[in-house]
DNA sequence: TGTGTCACCTGAGCGC
DNA sequence: TGCGCTCAGGTGACAC
């Protein structure tokens, strides 16, 4: 499931050929994954440019010549791929044809992602991105920042992490090797935290390994080359229970928190 | 206003 | 082998 690694994976490998491409046709096959509306998609991409790949957060935005942005959002099981993705093409919500003939597919088997296009001076509105937090591989994230954010906050830490309007772009695998790194338990209440200056490191840290990793594939991520990650090779908790702890050797421990599996060292996180 | 819960959606895994 | 159930999870909508 994409998080900020994977987003900034599927970008990193789609900028170079994308940028300067010009839109020549648009063909939806589930119109639900279109925001505000399949007409205005088709009405106005066409004959557009380029002008830039970039994140924020979840996010893939796309910034056009003519005053528009196309926000990509993956969700569960988006694929943003320049060639159809092998075994998934009964899942194509979304082919885009540029002049040179090149192509781009959106790929979603549970149909949760979405495309969106509006006006660049509006988008941020319309597609909820006014409300996210901080970014904390663009903005990066200190410790002050980041205590503060928290400060009026109750709940979990887990579920703070999970929040897009406090940090933009953890999911559920990063926030649990997040809290490993951190050394705190998924549970903790959010008002028991001391150490916000190793909790911000690990969230950079953890976020920083996975996009050198090319993402996390659990069961569907796969970049836009059609290549699976290779972060999961190294998590030290998600997906693990049972298994032993490589610092400690204890068994790790699944339990649910804010809603999500949950996975923690019982012995390393406190 | 902040927090928790549910729906959306499909495939994998499991028990019978 | 086939059926039905449960689980997975990011986000918006809704209830409290």
């Amino acid at each position: 499931m994409p998080e900020l690694p994977e987003v900034q994976t599927v970008i990193n490998e789609l900028a170079p050929a994308l940028k300067g491409a010009k839109f020549w046709k648009v063909e939806v096959k589930n119109e639900n994954t279109v925001r505000p509306d399949v007409g205005f998609l088709m009405h106005e991409l066409p004959g557009k440019r380029i002008e830039a790949l970039t994140r924020k957060g979840k996010y893939i935005v796309i910034s056009l010549t003519g005053n528009l942005t196309m926000v990509v959002h993956l969700r569960m099981t988006g694929i943003l791929s320049p060639k159809p993705i092998k075994g998934k093409t009964k899942h194509i919500r979304a082919i885009f044809t540029f002049t040179n003939a090149k192509k781009l597919y959106f790929t979603d088997m549970r149909k949760f992602g979405k495309i969106y296009l509006f006006r660049t001076d509006h988008y941020e509105a319309m597609t909820g991105m006014a409300k996210l937090g901080v970014d904390p591989i663009e903005e990066g994230i200190s410790a002050e920042v980041l205590k503060a954010r928290l400060a009026s906050k109750k709940g979990t830490i887990k579920g703070k992490l999970l929040d897009q309007t406090i940090v933009a772009g953890i999911g559920n695998i990063y926030a649990d090797e997040i809290c490993f790194c951190a050394g705190v338990r998924p549970e903790t209440e959010v008002q028991k935290i001391k150490n916000h200056q190793k909790l911000s490191k690990s969230i950079v840290q953890c976020l920083e390994i996975g996009i050198a990793n090319n993402g996390t594939t659990i069961s569907d991520f796969v970049g836009a080359n059609g290549q699976s990650g290779r972060n999961q090779d190294y998590l030290n908790v998600y997906g693990r229970e049972g298994e032993a702890c490589h610092v400690c050797g204890s068994k790790i421990v699944k339990t649910r928190v804010a809603g999500r599996g949950t996975y923690y060292c019982p012995t390393c996180q406190h």
